[in-house]
Parts: C-alpha cells; structure tokens; sequence
DNA sequence: TAGGCCATCTGGTCCT
DNA sequence: AGGACCAGATGGCCTA
C-alpha cells in the first residue's frame, strides 16, 4: 500500500458549468454544519435531473439528455436535502474512521492510514487483544466467576466460524501480535 | 501518466 | 411517506 501523507482533501471548486438560477444545478448553498467546511468546493457539476429515473442499468446514474431543467422543483428540492443528509452521513462515517485511526497504535503517525489500512489494522488489533487477554486471564474474564474455558472455545468457535482460519496455536497472543506488527510494519515501507 | 484514494451525486431498497 | 443505508458512477487530487 503506498503511503499517503496529504492534507485533507478540498475539492478544488470547479466552476465548469455557471448554475442558472431557477435550473439549478443539485449544488446548491450549503449550510454545511457539519465538522467540515462547506463545500463550497464541491465540484461536479449537479446532476440533479439526471433523467427520469428506471431504465434498466440498476437505476444508477444517468445524466439525461435533458439537463437539469427537466426536473420539478419540488423534486429537485428533495434531492438537494437527500444529498445533504448523505453528505452528512458519510462525514459521520469519517469521523467514526477518525475516531478508530486515532485508538489504533501504529507506526505511521506522520502519515494517515487509509479506510482499509484503518479497518484491516483494527481488526488484527483487537485479535491480538483478544488472544492476549485470554492468555492472561487463562480463558477467564478477569473478575467474572465461572467456567474459564468457555470463553476460550468460544473464541476457537469464532475463529473457525469465521473463517479465521486461526487454529489455536494462533489464539497465542504472540501469534496475533506477530501479525499485527508485521502488518504495520508492512503498511509503513509501503507493500 | 497510471493507479490509488477519496468526496460527492444519485437512484434503488430497506426500515421505521 | 420519509429517512437511512447501500453501491455504482464520476471526477479531482496525489504519488510513484
């Protein structure tokens, strides 16, 4: 994976097309109360009226012959608001990502870990916490009573469920933190 | 320039 | 019915 250091990316604002006023493009002024700052750079050109929708290929984008004109206002008026709340939906979204790059313990602190270098980290992250509390704990929560070893084929159950594909001997904490910091390191050079 | 990553738009589907 | 969620499409930015 090559390594990316760059600034939080701002579309530049593109201004290809002058939004006619009344035809409106889907851009319109965003309130943008989000974390991140309007996107007054927002870039595509709106495709509001994508033409009628249906036709066949899965519905997905269409940009009509006809141009954002074709649309009722009312209509148009809902995909703006559709378009915002996605919008804020997937600045959520990032913030979530955020929020587990900066718990996740590597080795690129200059460098922000891509969404699946972030997620395939995490993941390996918490197996290696997992076989390491079971280790310690020998298979117990710490402070709970009862049968130990539950929880230790419990753990084996999803695992193989799972298709972890992890056998016991990687239930081993050393197993998992092997991994794990081979990954990271991995991540750092690039591969 | 190609490829990777990302933000955004958009329509379909699911859920409340 | 309306919003949330999902995934395809598109295009910008960055690095090798």
């Amino acid at each position: 994976m090559k390594t990316k250091n760059r600034p939080p990316r701002r579309r530049a604002p593109v201004q290809d097309t002058e939004p006619t006023p009344g035809e409106g493009t889907l851009d319109g002024p965003l309130p943008s109360p989000g974390p991140e700052p309007a996107k007054s750079l927002r870039s595509r050109p709106a495709r509001a009226a994508a033409g009628p929708r249906g036709g066949g290929d899965g519905g997905r984008r269409r940009p009509g012959p006809s141009g954002p004109g074709g649309r009722r206002d009312s209509s148009i008026q809902r995909r703006l608001e559709s378009n915002e709340r996605e919008r804020q939906r997937m600045h959520k979204l990032n913030n979530a990502f955020q929020a587990l790059r900066e718990v996740i313990p590597h080795v690129r602190a200059d460098k922000k870990l891509s969404k699946i270098e972030t997620l395939t980290l995490a993941k390996n992250y918490i197996k290696s916490l997992t076989a390491t509390i079971l280790t310690m704990s020998s298979g117990r929560l710490p402070g709970l009573e009862g049968p130990g070893p539950k929880l230790y084929q419990h753990y084996q159950q999803q695992q193989q469920a799972t298709g972890g594909a992890l056998g016991a001997i990687e239930a081993q904490p050393q197993g998992h933190l092997q991994r794990y910091s081979t990954q990271i390191h991995s991540f750092r050079e690039g591969t």
